[in-house]
DNA sequence: TCATCATCTTTAAACGTTTTCGCTTTCTTG
DNA sequence: CAAGAAAGCGAAAACGTTTAAAGATGATGA
């Protein structure tokens, strides 16, 4: 490769200035930068990140960190709309996207090491399970920049969906449409979730309606088969509900064609509900009644933090930002009172 | 951060040892070498990759351009999966992955710049869409290891999903069925459409099934705007076709759920088959007919391709690899001979 | 005893940058 | 016109590694 050295040559200036003249220093007259600019372009010139980072301690590069168990936050299509919307951000500010993994080569290394080796300029924590593992805590006191995402902590910034609106919101839409015998099945034990679950009996609580233990279970998200079992063990109540509001738009897709199995129908019979909004919840027919997480803010939030907080130009103590979704009035949920 | 210089304080010896000591090498002594790598350790060191790289000329990085123009690779599915498989089998090897794309800060690069600022080892192609672009080929050009998925090239090895075989079960196993009137609506132009268009023709023709035009729709994929209007239209036929397959499993639900709205069921009232084998299609009612495509499998190979490439243990010329799919026998498609 | 050799260690250069500081040269200004 | 300021440039050190080559030490054999 051309490097800055080969240009000095050509120029008949040293690579002080060449450097200079790159980096659009003032102090280096415009008559040689700009010979200096033109023949690095013609010499296919493109500097060299690594020498650069080892000198300005700067790579321009960010950690993306999945906390999770199953390891599929790529293939979950939430997570992957918020970090393609992220990464869009990111790039354009000249960031490129390491993922952060507990296991880079023979030696394991935590999710910190990994982010030592690569010298991240900063990390983005996409929250996904509980937050009790070890190696989360070590990163994060490490005192690298650091926003997450759906967690909050008070030593960084973070940005979360607004849960409690949504949940509120769904809760409110379904007893609008006359129900009052509502089940919850819950995902995995997380902040998202109990902040849901916790919204979930407010809200019922605010509307004068009963809560009744039986109609709150915990299921996973995005998982098909759980879901199946629960629906039907809500449904073996001798009173049953009117509607169940699923963990996720996944889940209330296999909800509902578990549902049709047994021979019922939505919303006629029983209604549902979602909640994430993915495309195609709104693609299939009845269409889902659901809360669409604004992904695409989420990220490029989320990006717009942290490259400040790279820069220096944002306290650490900023407050979480609570990203609004949306209602998706579907066909899913029936209106009772018609 | 600590050094290789503060181990050496700390041990006594040259910087020269210690480097030695942490890799391995056989002319430093037992002894030293177990003490330097204790210090290490207990020191919390970690090798600094920029340094490390800018010596070696290898970054342990991996470039991943998606060639495509909606920018959506990560969003989709069936990419996100072949690259989910792919990043955990490189990060085993030690090696990261940096996405490419043409949009770096404000200077914007070419895929290729974004490789050589960026200096990866060696670069996975995606493929999406045609190659027409220039981009692509100053990259195909550029002598850097390289394996692509869904491409061949005579440049450089390639891991493709068998379409051909699976395009042919898929239709000997609809005209098993007893259909003889099938649409096809196929995808974007590229490689892999060419592929199954001609191998659907092929496989008709064998089986003495005449083609019709009128049967032969170009859609798009992922697109189900699209698909509802190509499916009503291939419905406006005189003859209408008892069966229909569409480019993806995504827009295969789309027409689903299109044809029920216009009240007609699937498969009593026509029959419908996808492509992909996502999750969802076998969560949905009717379960889809369709071809599970190997991601995983695909993510994996191409990862041990490009790893054995970058030590230069394989010849650039090797063969591309297919991968075989395979038939997901749903209940979209009825079996006439009944 | 001395040359030879094997084993371990260190010196020093190099990778491609950035940046501090000092050196020239030219320009101002009283 | 002298002196000081400003502008433009270069020398050199530094970032944290790797590695070739040379050096040191002790063992071996004649």
């Amino acid at each position: 490769m051309v490097s800055i050295k080969d240009i000095a040559a050509a120029c008949g200036v040293s690579i002080a200035t060449v450097s200079k003249a790159l980096n659009d220093h003032k102090d280096v007259s415009e008559t040689t930068k700009r010979t200096v600019q033109e023949t690095a372009k013609k010499m296919g010139y493109f500097p060299n990140s690594q020498a650069r980072a080892l000198k300005t301690n700067r790579t321009y590069n960010i950690g993306v960190l999945f906390s999770e168990l199953t390891n599929s936050g790529l293939t979950q299509n939430y997570f992957a709309s918020v970090l393609d919307s992220f990464k869009k951000q990111v790039e354009s500010a000249g960031f490129d996207i390491t993922f952060i993994s507990g296991n880079i080569g023979e030696r394991k290394m935590t999710p910190y090491e990994h982010c030592m080796y690569r010298n991240v300029d900063g990390v983005l924590i996409v929250s996904v399970d509980d937050f009790v593992d070890n190696a989360m805590i070590e990163l994060m006191k490490s005192g690298l920049p650091m926003v997450s995402i759906d967690y909050i902590s008070e030593n960084h910034p973070s940005v979360v969906s607004d849960n409690e609106t949504g949940m509120r919101q769904l809760v409110e839409y379904i007893a609008g449409r006359g129900h009052t015998k509502i089940a919850y099945i819950y995902g995995d034990s997380s902040d998202v979730t109990s902040i849901r679950l916790r919204t979930f009996k407010e809200t019922l609580v605010r509307l004068n309606i009963n809560i009744r233990s039986e109609f709150l279970l915990q299921g996973r998200y995005h998982d098909t088969k759980c879901t199946e079992l629960l629906v039907k063990q809500v449904l073996s109540c001798s009173d049953k509900p009117t509607c169940i509001i699923l963990p996720d738009d996944f889940a209330a897709i296999g909800a509902i064609n578990a549902l049709e199995e047994l021979g019922l129908s939505v919303p006629e019979d029983i209604s549902i509900a979602g909640y994430d909004g993915i495309v195609l919840s709104q693609v299939l027919r009845p269409k889902l009644t659901t809360i669409r997480q604004d992904t695409e803010r989420m990220g490029a939030e989320a990006a717009k933090r942290l490259i400040a907080l790279i820069n220096k130009e944002l306290p650490e103590d900023t407050a979480p930002l609570s990203i609004k979704g949306s209602l998706l009035e579907g066909a899913s949920v029936k209106d009772l009172n018609r």
